[in-house]
DNA sequence: CTAAAGTTTCAATAATTACTGAAACTTTAG
DNA sequence: CTAAAGTTTCAGTAATTATTGAAACTTTAG
């Protein structure tokens, strides 16, 4: 495998396994490619690189930006756009995390709370969906709260939270 | 809110939130109907209180029982099967995140390997893009064993982890 | 100011993914 | 064995989601 098929091919599987978890296919091949760029691309190399349209590079890079994975840049004396991502993947990590805890998790917490703080009719019906929904409650409070732990550390909290887990 | 809104909210909740990371809408509906349920349900039953199809049901079944998720039983003296899931949040957690585990993290662990053990041919571009992946490699690696560990133990592994990683 | 370069928006359309329903199949009671 | 009860399959269709491309908009050099 050379050069251009293994960069392809990374760039693929980031946008098949970007889709597997709700990001969609062009806004990680995007990522990809920036990823694995020695330089900032601009808009016209993304859409040359990728061949999707202009409107569809930069819809999703401004999603990108929105996450905060993506910056704009500027080089001197010249007027186009250049974009590059965060390069180092343990801030990578801690970036989607937190926005993932933000927009999925938390919201999801909040409702479970809605449906489990119903009143108690007495029956085994409603009993057992307060029981089973305050139980995932809980449990997506704690892992959401261990998840931003665990991230909110800008350096190194992977190799101590793997050191404090596996002893 | 009274319990039939509120198992609505829940279950149409969990349906958002399962095609958010990966399984469909009516397999997420399905299991959270099962979770609140305070006994097994027929295909008729859950094709009733969901709105959805024969077909439908019967794949989605069959894929949350290739899942692990969910079982087959019978009752005495009857034909019909009748369907339950786990009902424990933890051990649900653990099977889901073995699942995933398996079906998606590994198989992208074992992409990256191979895109960043291309022969380096001294260029700056082929020296990023091993890099690159080869840092993401790592760390999915390690994420995953990570996982996998955490969740291997069948009984307080959140509690434990918790314990581990605060103090 | 104007023209050129660049970016964004969004209605139309394509591509993908999910769902239906009826036919085929399987199982079992009698 | 047959008929009834139940389940699965899958081609067709519906619903959803992603993408295009051209027009509108913005910015800046001159």
């Amino acid at each position: 495998m050379n050069y251009t098929e293994a960069k392809l091919k990374f760039i693929n599987t980031w946008g098949t396994l970007g889709s597997l978890w709700g990001i969609n296919k062009a806004m990680a091949q995007i990522q990809a490619l920036l990823f694995v760029s020695t330089s900032p691309l601009s808009m016209e190399e993304i859409m040359d690189e990728l061949k999707i349209s202009r409107g569809n590079t930069s819809m999703n890079l401004r999603q990108l930006i929105d996450w905060g994975i993506v910056t704009k840049e500027f080089k001197a004396g010249e007027r186009k756009e250049y974009f590059s991502t965060e390069k180092n993947v343990q801030e990578l990590t801690r970036i989607i995390a937190k926005e993932r805890s933000r927009r999925e998790i938390q919201p999801a917490v909040k409702t479970l709370k809605e449906v489990y703080t119903i009143t108690d009719d007495g029956t085994a019906e409603t009993k057992e969906l307060i029981k089973q929904t305050k139980a995932l409650h809980d449990l997506a409070e704690t892992a959401d709260i261990m998840l931003n732990k665990i991230v909110s550390h800008k350096q190194n909290w992977l190799t101590k939270s793997i050191f404090k887990i596996f002893n």
